[in-house]
DNA sequence: TATAAAGTTCACAAAGATTGAACTACGGAA
DNA sequence: TTCCGTAGTTCAATCTTTGTGAACTTTATA
C-alpha cells in the first residue's frame, strides 16, 4: 500500500457495486459511522466503535470493497488510512441515493415503538 | 412448491436483505422488468425479456432470493408462477428508497450523453 | 537501529453461487 | 383416468467468494 491506493473515477461508479458493497451489515454500519465522522475513520477506530470482534484483516478487506465500488476514499495519515465517504462523487452520480439508504437504516434502527404499527402483513 | 411460498412479513424485511437482494445485476433488472409490468412476470417472460441465456434453474434461485428478501411476491396461476414488487409493503417500510434506487439505475442505464460530462474524478 | 502500531497480502477453510439432471405441479387432450 | 407438455423447484457437483490467522509492509518514535 505504498502508492496511493486506486479510487474509480465517478464513472466508473455502478449501481450495481454500490449496492454490492452495502448489501453487508458490517459494511453498512461502517458506512454509516464514515458518514457521521466528517473528519473520517480509520479500519480500528471503526471497529471500536461498532464493538465487532473482527479481526483487522477482514477489515481490511471490508474497507477495500467500499473503496473499489467507489463508496469511500482513503488516504495515509502517519500509520494510520483514514476514509471518508465519497459523497460529493456519490451525490453528483446518484443524486439522493445516499441519503434514501441510509434514511432507511435509521428507519430501520430506531426500535419498532417509535414507528406507527403495521400489523398486516399483507403480501403485495 | 405446492403449499403457499413463504412471503416475509413487512416488519422482517430487512434493509441489508433488499440491498443484498439488488446488489446482483441479473436480479436488478429482473425487479426492473417486474416494476415495468403491474400484471406480474413469470420466470421464463423475465428470461425472455432481459434476453439472458441462464437457466432456468438460475433464475429459479434468482426469484426464491428475491422472494426471501421481501422485495417481490409470488402466486400460482396454471402452471406459471407469476411475481410482482410488493411495492406497498416496499414503500410502508422503507418510504422512497425504491423510487431511489431505481432512478438511480434509469440513470445509469441511461447513454453517457444524455448526462451533464463530468470529466473530473476528484475523489471525494 | 530496534520497536511498535496500523494495514495489507497470502493461503486455506468455510460458505455461497451456478448449473445440468432429475423431479414435482398443473393443465389439456385422448 | 392416463399421458404428455409446460413451468418451476430441488439436488448434487463444481466453481467462486468470503473470513481469518500468520507473515509481511509501511510509517513513526525511542
Amino acid at each position: 500500500m505504498s502508492r496511493p491506493l486506486a479510487h474509480p473515477a465517478a464513472a466508473a461508479v455502478t449501481l450495481a457495486g454500490l449496492l454490492f458493497a452495502l448489501a453487508d451489515p458490517v459494511r453498512l454500519a461502517i458506512v454509516r459511522e464514515l458518514l457521521r465522522s466528517p473528519a473520517g475513520l480509520n479500519c480500528t477506530e471503526a471497529r471500536a466503535r461498532l464493538g465487532l470482534a473482527m479481526p483487522k484483516s477482514t477489515c481490511s478487506q471490508h474497507y477495500r470493497i467500499l473503496r473499489e465500488s467507489g463508496l469511500i476514499a482513503s488516504e495515509r495519515r502517519g500509520t494510520e488510512l483514514v476514509s471518508h465517504v465519497r459523497a460529493q462523487v456519490l451525490t453528483e452520480r446518484f443524486p439522493g441515493l445516499l441519503e434514501s439508504v441510509f434514511g432507511a437504516y435509521e428507519r430501520e434502527c430506531q426500535p419498532a415503538g417509535r414507528r406507527r404499527a403495521s400489523r398486516a402483513a399483507a403480501v403485495g
